[in-house]
DNA sequence: TTCCTTGCAAAACTTTTGCATTAAA
DNA sequence: TTTAATGCAAAAGTTTTGCAAGGAA
């Protein structure tokens, strides 16, 4: 993360209102990089790699606070553990089982041609779709 | 469970080649009387009720045991914890937010207009969508 | 000084595993 | 008699929490 970067960082935290410290702006830079799909952990070792330790307690209070306040969305797709991902905006994925793999898929490529009635006295506040796929005679 | 109930479980579980134990007859009669959506603690806790015990671990092979026969579908929705669907048949789920209360969508009421290329050397699956509701004013 | 954040360790949970016992084929 | 299932306790893995210490407003 240089400089620019991490002044966009700082910006993009205090749009939410949260305070930027040097552990949030580490982890945002992780995070915010491009879009992907993180698991705690993945974050842990990403940052130890890079030198910079963030104690595990900080990276989950860190990563519940970006969902909270919209930074993050976290999924629920692999059933081993909990995935956080980068991009908020609406979209859904593909599931690549053999490999646990997740792919994005952009929200205009998937279209209904019909959905059912709601439950009476709710309103749908989005559609999730998972695709699952598996590698060709695999 | 009456008699014919039990004769409906032992004949199930023999056809997917699963022994029928007195445990795993309890635990189908117990997922199977309905579609429904339990999680292991829920199961431990209706057969404790019922005055049959069971223990964790046997509730937890059973479970895993009937997910690889295919009598039993692990659900990803709930990120709290696991959850098993006794529905194994395609169809999708309506997700109530405030409650956590999952509804089956049957599979003809969800038709797609449109969906994404998949990934090269990889053939479908499935498609799982969740529809996400809240109360409405809640 | 007051509030918020961090970090460590410990706790809380869910799920799995090791192993001795028991039951079934 | 041989194999499989059960149950308990302990282990493993993930996420949360309590609390003391440090830093920012």
């Amino acid at each position: 993360m240089d400089h620019a970067e991490a002044k966009g960082m700082q910006a993009l935290l205090q749009q939410r209102g949260i305070q930027p410290t040097p552990q949030r702006l580490l982890i945002a830079g992780l995070l915010f990089a491009r879009d992907q799909h993180l698991t705690a952990e993945q974050i842990i070792l990403a940052l130890a790699e890079a030198g910079t330790q963030v104690s595990k307690a900080t990276v989950y209070n860190t990563l519940n606070l970006f969902s909270a306040k919209g930074l993050l969305k976290p999924l629920q797709v692999d059933p081993e553990r909990g995935l956080f991902d980068s991009n908020t905006t609406a979209h859904h994925h593909i599931h690549v089982e053999d490999t646990g793999e997740l792919v994005d898929v952009p929200f205009d490529a998937v279209e209904f041609a019909r959905l059912p009635p709601l439950p009476p006295g709710t309103e749908a506040v989005g559609v999730d779709v998972v695709i699952r796929v598996r590698r060709r005679g695999g």
